[in-house]
DNA sequence: GCTTGTGAAACCGTTCACAGCG
DNA sequence: CGCTGTGAACGGTTTCACAAGC
């Protein structure tokens, strides 16, 4: 993963700074719902310090987070948020639509094709695949249900680079091997299993059972310790 | 290292080791899932690298993992299984069930409602409430939607200690309010905004379009950096 | 031989605290 | 003055590498 080449090009000119962190960028999709809080309730500028409250993190956090794309902040005013939502926007690769698509049409399948979040944060359902036949050519949320011998063809029409997986754990891989063959270069994977994906695909993964399980352990904590009787 | 010799006596009282550090808790559940697999498949023992391939981590980690629940390997064999499912489940709690309301029955209330990876991990739904009148009475995945003001009673009689968002944006501040209110001391929240909870109440949040936003900044890196921004 | 368990090192992320600047 | 931007300190996590032990 050495990049090779520094970037000579451009150094100040309001550019790209050195790569932006992991953990920050997980936060900026926060500081934007923020923003559009703050804009919607007629915030022309707003501080670290508010940004921060209206996102449930330090100021400091939102500070070195901001650096990272630049020095958009005025000293002693704060920061423009229609700037910043543009700013932020644009290192997220979300001035531009994203096309989707979204393997398993189930329960979870049936309830992320009827999100609205997809839509109005830019992202574009571009179609809708099942394994199973007997689903194949329902109507869910505007779109019609493909079979998985279409799904190549899905990815290619529709240019997608961005595919879902929300089947049952047992077909997860092989569809995911299915979406990485067709081209398909971020995957979200819903289905509660480790997948394999090789160099240069991007995966990450919601697991909801795996969440509760989290809070299991802080419970069992909070109602095992006896109050140890400490000191 | 231990400075005293506290062997399992007592596996079920808390009392155990040194906190085992957050990031490691919230890859036991993921142990746990690859171990079922592992038990199905015939195994008996598990080395570190073993279990490291199944849960995609590496085997450092594994044993630095499992060496907060205490030392249950056997060198120059690996770990027992059954063994090590018993004790990764003992240290999430997972040998209790945990009942969860679930609160807004939309869309993904239902998805959630109908997931059976709740039901096969050891957490039982209480009950669903909604603050649609509309909804109230209506049948989903075997139980009977409630309405909203009937969440306290809910949770008391149930037993309930851990409560699911699943409504709008909205609306989820409210709900959450109303559930630290009533008792419930975990909360898992759906709904795309950062809530308030006082200390004491866990909580963690899944949110859809933030994954999908952070998969739209690494695909926007690998699509080149493009040279021209707009202004 | 083999694999675990663990100090130590390297790494990453967060927080502090203040210089710099509008 | 107030607030940003950032070096430096801090704390948590990962990885390394090897001694301990079956």
């Amino acid at each position: 993963m050495s990049e090779q080449g520094e970037f000579a090009v451009s150094p100040s000119i309001g550019g790209r700074h050195r790569e932006i962190p992991e953990a920050s960028v997980a936060r900026l999709p926060v500081y934007l719902r923020a923003l559009s809080g703050l804009a919607e309730a007629g915030h022309v500028t707003v501080s670290s310090e508010g940004l921060a409250s209206a996102a449930g993190v330090n100021s400091a956090k939102v500070r070195k987070d901001l650096s990272h794309l630049g020095s958009y902040g005025t000293r002693g005013v704060g920061y423009e948020v229609d700037e910043l939502v543009h700013h932020i926007s644009n290192a997220l690769g979300l001035t531009q639509r994203w096309s989707v698509v979204l393997v398993g049409v189930g329960n979870l399948g049936h309830a992320l094709a009827g999100y609205g979040g997809f839509a109005t944060r830019g992202f574009r359902i571009a179609g809708l695949v099942d394994a199973d036949p007997s689903r194949v050519g329902e109507q869910v949320a505007g779109l019609t249900v493909r079979g998985i011998d279409e799904l190549s063809e899905v990815v290619r029409t529709g240019d997608v680079s961005i595919g879902v997986i929300a089947t049952p754990a047992g077909a997860a891989q092989e569809v995911c091997d299915l979406l990485v063959e067709a081209g398909v270069t971020s995957i979200l994977n819903f289905a509660p299993t480790v997948l394999q994906v090789p160099d240069g695909v991007d995966l990450r993964k919601v697991d909801l059972a795996l969440e509760l399980q989290i809070l299991s352990f802080h419970e069992n904590r909070k109602s095992g310790v006896p109050a140890a009787m400490s000191s």
